[in-house]
Order: structure tokens, then C-alpha cells, then sequence
DNA sequence: CATCTCGCAACAACAAAAGTTTCGAATTCC
DNA sequence: GGAATTCGAAACTTTTGTTGTTGCGAGATG
């Protein structure tokens, strides 16, 4: 099953945005990312939805934070590329009918529920400036490490 | 991204096999699931191989059930469908040796690392025999509803 | 020896993310 | 006003892994 590596990507390019100055084109992020810009404007587009960026067109346009770091959680992040489903597990629903696929299922549900809710309440515990706080902290430790594109 | 209901699927074959006599073939068990007996040889060699079920060939053949239910945990089914990873989300690896998506993605892998434990707890925690009470308590409650093939 | 049944390999179908191409529309610069 | 920049969006292809299918072989039973 194939992994979904957008939050991780938007996680990892909104703090580098909160780094430089003015806006960010999908290309110099596409580049980033070592992907292209449709998809950039894809995923992106779900945080400008949900208030986080602002996109621009035109000369000297591209993507900007609209809020600090330290107001962006995980969890809004996740939400904002539209809620993917956490787990590559699932319950099959052969004979919903069947006391026996209901017995499974309900316990192989409350374990990916409170599996759910432990993953839900840590996303909406950090924000992205408790990541970047993180990254100064790494920073510190290894003096001149390169990071990359958009931060150079 | 698809569901992997591997897990699930065979959780609810054994508990049916328990309580039938004699070997259930791969053709009463893919009908059983909806699916084909292909699928079923494939995933339930992974079970054969962990000592939890024996097949055999031939006149009256067909897979049993080699352990009692109270012996195999959730987990150990787990295992025995090859370990598939429970996270449909992943981190992406576009610039390892960039200090921000190290600290993103240690975030990220502390989160699924701790869900994943608890995951593994209590799948470890849980019987198959722990699910056929499960079962029984129902039937008890909603008395003359009908299970699936296997079991009529 | 005919039939049943699993074992295995090869291939097709399908789903979802990711990547690509190609428009159009809005903005800025000259 | 025209050229260049940049996002927006639709349509399509590629990719990856599960699931489904077909076909053949081998062992077991009657």
C-alpha cells in the first residue's frame, strides 16, 4: 500500500516558508520537494482553503503564510489536505449481517480508535513552531549542515 | 489508498472453522469471504506456516484449525498475513540530510511509533477466543439471527 | 484412473497517490 | 497594450500494492 507522504511534505515546506521572505512559487517548491508544481498547487491548495497560505498570481507572487507557526497544529494540517484515513488497515464488510464479522470488527474498530485518538490528540498537541524549534535545536547541535532549496 | 481487510478477513474465517467439524476448503471459504479460493490459498499460507491452521490434499481435504482459539492472538494473525504496516500516512524521505524534514518526520514517527505500540498491545491482548465470547454474548442477545456459509 | 483439492506462477483488474500536459485567467513589468 | 510570470483546473498517465483470475501441476481419495 502505498504510503501518503503529503503531510509530511507540507509540514516540512510550510516551515521553511516561515523562513524566507515573501512568497514561495509552486515551482521553487515543486523543486524543493523534487516533485512539480501541479501537485504543489494541489496539496496546497487545501491549506489556502483552510486559512494557512495565501496564493498570489502574477510577477512576484507565489505562496505566503497567513499566520504564525505557533497557531498551525499538525492535526490542521491534516485536515487541510482533507482528512486521509490513518490506517492501511481495514474491516471487511463481507456479511455485515454476521455476529461473527461483528464481533471481529468491533474489536479490531476500538483498537484503531483509540489508536486513532491517541495519534489525533498528539498531532493537535504540537504546532509547526514546535517543530521549528526542534529544527534550531538540531541546528545548534551540527553547526553548518545544509538544509535545503528554499532555505539556502 | 486501499484497505488492507487480510486481517479482518481471516480473524472471522477462523472463528467460523472453530465451530465447524471437519476442513473447510478454500472454495467454501472464498464464497464465504466473496472472494475466490486463489486468494484464500495465498493469504491463509502465511497462517499455515505459523502452525496456525494444516491443509491437505485431495478427497475430504480442505484447511483445519491446528491450535485452540484461546492460543492465537490477533497479533500472531497479524503476523501471519506478513506484518503489513497499519499506517496509511508516511514521511517522505526528498531530503534526508535536511535538519527540517529530520525533525518533521521525527515528530511524525514519535506519533505513529506510540499508536503503534498501543496497536500492538492490544492486538497481543486479544484471543480469538476472546472474540468467539464476544461472539456468543450477541447470539445470546439477538437470538435466531443467522451467521454466514460456513457456519449454517 | 477420475475427481477433488491445494500449490504456485503469471497475469489482469482496480484503487489511490503522484506525476504530467495543457489549457485559461489574473497580475506585474516594460 | 503586450510579454512574462504565476496560480487554477481539467484531463490524462504512471506507479505501487491489494485483489481477482486463469492455468497447470501434484498429491490424496475413492
Amino acid at each position: 500500500m502505498r504510503r501518503d507522504s503529503r503531510l509530511s511534505r507540507m509540514l516540512h515546506v510550510l516551515i521553511h516558508m516561515d523562513r524566507i521572505d515573501g512568497a514561495a512559487t509552486s515551482d521553487q517548491i515543486a523543486q524543493m520537494l523534487g516533485t512539480n508544481p501541479v501537485v504543489v498547487r494541489r496539496t496546497m491548495a487545501g491549506l489556502r482553503d483552510d486559512g494557512y497560505l495565501h496564493s498570489e498570481k502574477g510577477h512576484g507572487g507565489g505562496w505566503v503564510l497567513t499566520r504564525p507557526l505557533s497557531e498551525i497544529t499538525m492535526l490542521d494540517i491534516h485536515r487541510a489536505i482533507g482528512n486521509p484515513a490513518f490506517f492501511a488497515v481495514g474491516v471487511a464488510v463481507d456479511h455485515p449481517e454476521c455476529l461473527v464479522e461483528q464481533a471481529v470488527n468491533s474489536a479490531l474498530g476500538s483498537a484503531f480508535e483509540a489508536a486513532e485518538k491517541l495519534l489525533i490528540e498528539k498531532f493537535a498537541s504540537v504546532t509547526l513552531a514546535d517543530l521549528a524549534d526542534e529544527f534550531d535545536q538540531r541546528m545548534a547541535k551540527i553547526a553548518d549542515k545544509p538544509t535545503c532549496e528554499l532555505s539556502r
